[in-house]
RNA sequence: GCGCCCGUAGCUCAGCUGGAUAGAGCGUCGGACUUCGAAUCCGCAGGUCGGGUGUUCGACUCACCCCGGGCGCGCCA
């Protein structure tokens, strides 16, 4: 690829001297075409050049191209063929070899392959999930676990570190919320007169934990410290369960964060005091303000409200504060809910506030899920547990399927589908070309072969257009992963997956008869079982990224 | 009313942050196992990329305006 672009720059370099023509050769950049037909890599630079110096574009490219064939004339050199298509593009075939070649690498590397050095290594956090410790989790928590956790596993494997946290929201209104219901099931429990609050939490699990309460000997009462220690314990109790559900769909996270502790250690307090200082909160009504507008929110936030009780926004302050200061962290990812895109504007002004370039808060904001098929019908995800979809699909059916879109449309969840052992199902066809992988080399195994490592002249064996387009699609999976993390977009791991997993199918399935991987020819059947060997790599890596079993047998 | 996300084949979605004749899967229909895993593969059909202006040599992609759907606009958390 370097070979391509050292020898095209050159050729426009002259080009363009010839013409006096001003153009930077460090412009240049190739890329593979969308089509194969249009060789391995195509650049669009002579249409720059050409629309630049007012030329037409299929001269210059046939003066550039010309330079390019005298320079590549003599023997050695990589490419194959360079031509001119279109309105002015110009397509390089290079020999398939050098394809097969570089396999050279991903064999090497092996279970590091993939893995890169960031340019810029940072220190992230990243907080996702955070679901306030009043009830289980549901399926749009599920998302946003998975999303959250896999851009943290891109950004290790580009050179990050990484640290995750679930934030606690233990302290606010909600969780006094939770005291009282769980007091009124105790009185329930106990046979005594009372009512359920109006906004209490309504789920089966209050009188669970109410009933279990009630056994060891605790006694109901409206006392808000009373209330408060039966909330914790409650909250307790559903935290576990949270973690439970995490733990069983492989989320784990490095922090709980536990709101509390900002209230009660002063961070809270102390984060309003430096802020007045900095003259970023002004008083008006009775309540204290911060002046968000400053910073482009459309209107000023309360902190701290006329009765004198701070609100859930002062701690979010003194949180963030605590993230960027308190522990330094140089970048900062929220993994919201998108229901919560109102937030953004102000949680930036936080941070401008607090003398930090907005963009060191990123906001990951993930869409709705839409749950069809299975026993429940057509629902919305915050309906369904997430308990009820990982015992019904399994733990990689839904990993698999929460990254089978783009975070940001809402996803439409076919339970049925995700349960169907069959190539309808995208995880099972990954799955199985691993596990089909995996069998040919035990199979290989039983005639004594086992898979080999690189070797130079596998290059003029592997000469299947099958097996040099796998090939060449195995040295994508580097920059897919780096484009993933980089852009945040963990779908794109999925999206290759199973692409380059079709490529093996449809080339197993053609050769099966004539040209098998397992043969008496020495030569090929090890060749092929170095290439096969090295795809199963990748596809263990890309199912490792994304959180997914890879299985020897299915 | 204002703001964010979405609108691409019958359905579900990709489209590498401006490139060539817009791609998959599912579904329909028709094919392929005496042989390394048929949990697989091959083929046919299916499109005014929601609509319109603009920028550009070039627009699914960028800008603006409409239309449709989802969500949000508290001294709640």
């Amino acid at each position: 690829m370097k070979a391509v672009l050292d020898v095209l720059r050159a050729a426009v370099a002259d080009y363009c001297a010839a013409e006096s023509i001003e153009f930077d050769p460090a412009a240049i950049q190739i890329e593979p075409p969308r089509d194969p037909k249009f060789g391995d890599f195509a650049t669009n630079c002579v249409l720059q050049i050409a629309s630049r110096a007012k030329r037409k574009p299929r001269d210059v490219a046939g003066a550039v191209v010309e330079r390019v064939l005298r320079a590549t004339d003599g023997q050695g050199s990589v490419i194959a063929k360079a031509e001119i298509a279109g309105p002015g593009f110009i397509n390089f075939t290079i020999d398939p070899r050098v394809w097969i070649r570089a396999l050279e690498a991903v064999d090497r590397e092996g279970e590091q392959y993939g893995w890169s050095r960031a340019e810029r290594p940072e220190r992230v956090q990243i907080e996702f999930v955070s679901a306030n410790p009043t009830g289980p989790l549901h399926v749009g928590h599920g998302r946003n676990a998975v999303v959250g956790d896999v851009c943290a596993r891109l950004l290790e494997m580009t050179g990050h570190t990484v640290e995750r946290e679930f934030y606690v929201n233990d302290a606010g209104k909600q969780i006094m919320t939770l005291g009282a219901s769980v007091v009124a099931r105790m009185r329930e429990a106990r046979g005594e007169a009372g009512t359920f609050p109006e906004d209490g939490y309504p789920g089966q699990y209050v009188k669970e934990i109410a009933a279990r309460l009630v056994a060891e000997g605790v006694l109901p009462s409206d006392e808000p410290a009373a209330v408060r220690a039966i909330a914790l314990r409650a909250a307790d109790v559903l935290k576990a369960v949270q973690k439970k559900d995490l733990d069983d769909l492989n989320v784990r996270f490095d922090v709980w964060f536990s709101e509390t502790p900002l209230h009660e250690g002063g961070a809270v307090a102390a984060t309003i005091d430096d802020m007045t200082a900095r003259g970023h909160i002004y008083d008006a009504d009775g309540a204290r303000w911060f002046r968000s507008t400053a910073f482009g929110d459309e209107k000023d936030r309360v902190v701290v409200r006329s009765n004198g009780e701070k609100t859930y926004f002062a701690a979010d302050m003194a949180y963030h504060r605590n993230k960027f200061v308190e522990r330094g962290f140089a970048r900062v990812m929220n993994v919201w809910g998108a229901d919560h895109h109102g937030y953004i504007p102000r949680m930036k002004a936080i941070v401008s506030a607090l003398g930090k370039p907005a963009d060191a808060l990123e906001i990951v904001l993930v869409q709705f899920v839409n749950l069809t098929g299975g026993r429940m019908g057509k629902r919305t995800g915050n309906m369904v547990t997430l308990r009820e979809v990982i015992d019904e699909v399994g733990r990689d059916a839904a990993r698999f399927f929460f990254l089978l879109r783009s975070y940001n449309t809402t996803l439409e969840f076919d339970l049925d589908l995700a349960k169907r052992e069959s190539s309808d199902n995208p995880v099972y066809y990954v799955q199985y070309g691993h596990a089909r992988i995996a069998s040919l080399i035990a199979k290989a195994a039983e005639k004594g072969f086992s898979p080999p490592h690189f070797d130079a002249h596998f290059a003029d064996v592997l000469s299947l257009p099958e097996e040099v387009s796998i090939a060449k699609k195995l040295q994508e999976f580097p920059e897919v992963v780096r484009t993933a993390a980089a852009l945040r977009e963990p779908h794109r791991i999925p999206f290759y997956l199973m692409d380059i997993v079709g490529a093996f199918h449809a080339y197993y399935t053609k050769y099966k008869h004539d040209e098998k991987v397992v043969s008496d020819d020495r030569e090929k059947t090890n060749a092929r079982l170095f290439l096969l060997n090295v795809l199963r790599h990748v596809l263990a890596n890309g199912l490792a990224v994304v959180g997914v079993a890879a299985p020897e047998k299915m």
